[in-house]
Parts: C-alpha cells; structure tokens; sequence
RNA sequence: UGGGGCGUCGCCAAGUGGUAAGGCACCGGUUUUUGGUACCGGCAUUCGCAGGUUCGAAUCCUGCCGCCCCAG
C-alpha cells in the first residue's frame, strides 16, 4: 500500500515532517511517507506535564506516547525530534478550555489544540525545517481542485475527523497531508503489523488527551478554581428542581448527572446561566433547536453551494441545513447542540468550513 | 386522641387473596480523538411495624407508629 503525498515534485530530495503522536494512525503516516523515498522527519510535542497522564494507556502525546514514537522513528530509521510545547498547549488550548466552561459553554479542545499548536506552531516549524509539508494521521482527505488543496470527509464515515479541522484555513490546508483519509482503519492496524510497529495494537485514543481519568471537571477546577460555584437546577418556568455542584459538569443535551428523579420522562440540560450559575432543564422536546448562529467561521469553499449538510458533534451524519449569513438553519431539529461546539459544513464529502456555535434557536416556541 | 385519608426500591407509581408492573434517578457496559446523546444490562425474597386469619396476603382482621386533610 503506498500513500500519495502530493508533493509536487520527485520524492526523492522532498522532505516531510510527520506529527508523529505515538500512535498507531501516525506511525503508520510517517512508515508511509519513508516508503515514498522522501526524507521524513518525526516531531512528537510534549503538550502537557506528564504525571498522572503519562500512565495512562488511551491518551497522546505524554511519556508513553513519546517513547513510542521515538521508538517507531527508531525502527524506520529517521530522524525523531520531541519539542516541549506544554506552555503553548496550556494557553491555547487548556487556559482557553476551562475560560469556555467558566462562561457555560462546552468547548472542543482538539479544535483548538489542530487550530493552534498542531497547524500554527508545529506547521510553521516544519517550514522552518524546510519540508515540503506536514503530514498527520488525521482521517480526513486532501483533493486538490480545480481552485486549489479542498478538505473532504475521510473513506470510512465511522473515522471521519473532518469535524475537528473545519478550522484549518486554506494556507494551512496548502501545507498539510493527510494520508489516511482513504484508509480504512482495519487496513492502517494491519500495515503497522506488516511493519511490526510497537504500536500495532495499541488502544484507538480517545477522551479529552490532557485529562487523565475523564474528570475534566477537576481539570477546568484546577486552572479556574472559581468555576466550582454550586447552584439551583430550575425548569423552564424557574421553578427549582434541584441543585448542582458546579455549571462546569454539564453541557446542553445532557441527561445524566442532575440527579433528579419522580419524571414522568427524562430531563435533559437546555441551557446553562453562568450569571447566575443557574442549569435550567426541561423534556426532550425542548431541546430541539432549528438554528445556531456561528462564530470564527472558517471558509474553505467558493460561493455557496446548495444542499448543504451540517455536523454539530464529531460523530452523527451530516444533517441537511442551509446557510443564512452566519446562521446555520436545519431541516429537522437538532438535539443537544451547545454554545462553545463547532457546526461544521459540508457540500456532500467536501468539507466547506464552519465556526463556532455562538447561540442556538428552540425550534419550539418556549412558554413566556 | 371527633371524623376521613394515606404509608410499596432514592423519587413517582401499578398491584384489593395466588406468590412485587412501569417511569425517573442511580450503577455497569457498548459506541466515540470534544462535551453529550442513543442503545443494552443491573437495580424491592419484599410492600411502615407487630401479631392474627388462610394451603397461600402488599392485598382480609387487630393493635401500634408516622404523615396528611377536615372539624373542634
């Protein structure tokens, strides 16, 4: 299996600097990118103090994953560089994480984490290196179109990250690859084998990487100690139904954790009030939202294309919507769509960009 | 201390003689490079307590305890 690294030219003499995380995905991308004859350079951050985390099997880019990159460098025989980048990684993307919480939204850290230290930072010292581009082991596609690099939808639905790179804007995109976006995630565990790479069977990351357990509250606790304000659970019409320990543990489309029981039918989280530390609940019906307006929108397309389809969360199926400005309006309701999360816009598989949901729409008129 | 009602899992609640529904909450799992959702599984040998009747009671009887309402 051989990857195209559309470098443009002969690649021999060509240079590629790969984000090498310690992974499987980024193994493979840098094993891929020495088979085309090219001089690859592995660049692994250390985004973040170990400790805990480092002893944690599922997370990226602390000890462990550091010593499996180097190790897999190793193996290929080229050239493997660490750089310390946990102050950047704290103030773009932890710093900014926990501020979001404290104004009762719910962020996406790998967003910031792409937009910043991985396509800022590391992008502009790879060109300092003098690559010819960064590669990483993203599931996602690069098409160069008639108007230049597009951004598309990884093969397999099941492993699309488009979602989290709607923010990489068309210089970036000009200067990155992303080898694996046609693969099959079967068919890069199985090349890693081929190659016996240590990591062939390591565990798919997931969670939030600089939070060790999955308690990201104690996390956003620990940079804003001020977030953890206790406050009243009310329904619609104010009426209070509960208490909770902090904003900071709930997000809009959140069922489990209020702690309230005696419903006829579950109560879902509809909004959070940081003024008044206030999580204001209600059935499921209300929590259908018909439009969100955006912000830091990021455009990668030409014009406006009809038929569009929006993702509000990583996973779910593009959802048929159109564009109003900097409204994005559905076709069918939405569920559980949060100030703070990313809407991401498609036309068909090409990622066209997106923004930040900045607020949302009840698709039912709430009672006054 | 006259009358009436009620007391079933943390909450709501079905069940009036045949051997404890369901919902919410909670817990576990599955899925997932964000949060969440969804789905699957678990969750009262026991029905305020103590006796009694019966082959058999949460369901009938007696007493006690607790709560609520009305009236004094």
């Amino acid at each position: 299996m051989d990857a195209d690294f559309q470098l443009g030219r002969p690649a021999k003499g060509a240079r590629i600097v790969v984000a090498m995380s310690g992974g499987v995905d980024s193994s493979v991308v840098a094993a891929l990118a020495q088979r085309t004859g090219a001089e690859v350079i592995g660049v692994t951050l250390r985004l973040y103090d170990q400790g805990a985390a480092a002893a944690r099997a599922k997370s990226c880019c602390a000890g462990r994953d550091i010593h499996d990159a180097r190790a897999v460098a190793n193996r290929l025989g080229f050239a493997h560089h660490v750089f310390d980048y946990a102050s950047r990684f704290k103030d773009s993307v932890i710093d900014r994480f926990a501020d979001e919480y404290a104004r009762g939204r719910t962020p996406v850290p790998c967003i910031s984490c792409n937009q910043s230290v991985k396509f800022t930072d590391l992008l502009a010292f790879a060109r300092e290196l003098g690559a010819d581009c960064l590669a990483t082991g993203h599931y996602v596609r690069r098409i160069v179109g008639a108007n230049g690099p597009e951004l598309h939808r990884a093969i397999d639905p099941a492993r699309d990250q488009s979602y989290f790179l709607f923010a990489t804007t068309r210089d970036q995109l000009d200067f990155l690859r992303f080898p694996l976006g046609g693969l099959p995630k079967p068919a890069v565990r199985e090349l890693a084998r081929e190659l016996a790479l240590i990591v062939a069977d390591k565990p798919d990351s997931q969670d939030i990487c600089f939070v060790p357990d999955g308690d990201y509250a104690r996390v956003v606790k620990q940079v804003r100690p001020e977030t953890a304000q206790p406050g009243e659970i009310v329904d619609r019409d104010g009426r209070v139904l509960g208490t909770h320990p902090g904003l900071i543990h709930f997000t809009v489309g959140q069922r489990r954790g209020l702690e309230i029981g005696g419903q006829a039918e579950p109560l879902y989280v509809l909004r959070l009030e940081p003024e008044q530390q206030r999580v204001v609940v209600g059935p499921k019906a209300s929590l259908a939202v018909r439009a969100a307006r955006l912000d830091g929108i990021n455009w990668l397309g030409e014009g406006q294309a009809e038929d569009l389809t929006v993702k509000v969360r990583s996973l779910a199926k593009p959802a048929p919507a159109r564009l109003e400005g900097d409204r994005v309006v559905f076709a069918m309701p939405e569920y559980g769509v949060a100030p703070g999360q990313a809407a991401v816009i498609y036309d068909g598989e090409r990622v066209l960009g997106g923004g930040w949901i900045a607020e949302t729409q009840p698709a039912e008129l709430e009672p006054a």
